[in-house]
DNA sequence: GACAAATATTTGTCAGACAACTGGATTATA
DNA sequence: TATAATCCAGTTGTCTGACAAATATTTGTC
């Protein structure tokens, strides 16, 4: 049915979960629909009705279905944006491509050096240990929209791979999920004037206001593993975030 | 046990969250402590274990605990920041509240306008219905920090308490929980320079870039309420976010 | 001390039953 | 007929009790 993936003793409640994914996906169930009663559904997927019951409870939990006593389980209208917005980690390559747009990575340059007080802080080192460096200029149509500072300690990535990627650090860090473990950033966010530097890269006046957002990315088990400086030229960007009640 | 609350047929396994949530928050454990084995917590909470399940789910779901077979339920670090960041929908009052600072609200103003086209759409009303617009500055120990600028539909709330709150329009309504059923907010972001009028309320020069938010306020039934468009004094505030992987 | 086997602990899953709630159909009543 | 009360089928909510599977601990053996 499901293939056993890469691990096999991942809970069933899980499996679930994702199977149901790909029912809402792809079974034509659209937003108001009713889904079907549980026992059936819980036969229909080869499972209990409590370990159906799990996996419906995530869903809910997640806003993706509503249940009600004694009527019935419905597939959610979706908030308008929920995809993509800056709640999601992503690389700026998949921003874009969620777009179709290709993005150009000029004055990719990679070098090495010693981690200052700050760096080795934030990335949980000790000080003077050496760091990867990657700074680019991305282009779109000819246009600079983003200027990225990437770093990682030496060594978490192959340098070999650095060297020949035609991307930002970031991209090679989510998209080889089972060499690096990356599941979630803090990114702090403000309104700069970039420095003369900056400026000239992405071809702006000084008193141009960037958006800047610097980010540290951990792994599952809260390591930090990277961080990086990006200014965004904030005329092409729209981000934007769901803020969701608590409580 | 516990208080039957406000909804009686609110299901149980969301009112044992509220009790697990106490029991985490209250009750002692720290990150990394192991909860009681399932049956116990269950006869501890009077419920059965199944709904019990239902609920320590949800919260796996939400990444607060940990469970793994044959050895138990463990509450997980945090993740740093993880509470009040940009993701959570909170007042500036709320915001300040948690840092122990109290706001003042000066040149408030409370007045009556009718929707163009813009604000029409996003508030899925006609053109010309009548809209309640409240500006004002929001001050800290002297020092103007944001300017706000709050429109929901006129008689939406009531006009009477707008008028006597010396409080932000979003603290009225996510105060009032049981009258208006606010749910989320897609908010956009953008570093932008202030108009002279911004700048002046600010007390800031026109260079200064400044933290412009402009977001929607939607009730779970996905119905807009409300927008504003705020102003942030960027040096008083830190903004950030957790940026989940998605898949 | 090192290794293997048995045991205990704990979460994962199952089956079946009944309770609680909802909405509509049916029936009783004015 | 119109309206209210009742019943009923359908669906989610909850419970009980049991066993399976994974892991940690203890015990036995050399």
């Amino acid at each position: 049915m499901i293939a056993t993936a890469t691990a096999p003793s991942r809970p069933r409640y899980v499996q679930i979960e994702e199977s149901l994914h790909a029912l809402l996906e792809t079974g034509g169930y659209r937003p108001g629909d009713k889904l079907p009663p549980e026992p059936e559904l819980a036969q229909q997927l080869g499972v209990s009705r409590a370990t159906l019951r799990e996996a419906l409870r995530s869903f809910e939990q997640q806003g993706i279905i509503n249940r009600k006593q004694g009527v019935g389980t419905f597939v959610n209208l979706r908030p308008p944006y929920i995809e993509s917005g800056l709640e999601s980690l992503e690389s700026i390559e998949m921003l874009l491509a969620s777009r179709q747009i290709l993005p150009t990575f000029l004055q990719r340059t990679v070098c090495t050096e010693a981690a200052l007080p700050k760096a080795a802080q934030r990335l949980s080192i000790d000080e003077g240990e050496p760091l990867t460096v990657v700074t680019s200029t991305v282009t779109v149509a000819g246009s600079p929209v983003a200027y990225l500072l990437e770093v990682t300690p030496e060594g978490f990535v192959e340098a070999a791979a650095i060297q020949s990627a035609a991307t930002s650090l970031l991209h090679l860090l989510l998209d080889n999920r089972e060499s690096y473990d990356i599941a979630y950033a803090v990114a702090h966010i403000a309104p700069v004037h970039g420095t003369e530097a900056i400026c000239g890269a992405l071809g702006v006046g000084g008193q141009t206001p960037l958006f800047f957002v610097e980010q540290t990315v951990y792994s599952a088990a809260h390591q930090p593993r990277f961080y990086s400086r990006n200014y965004y030229v904030p005329n092409f960007f729209d981000f934007h975030i769901i803020r969701k009640r608590e409580i």
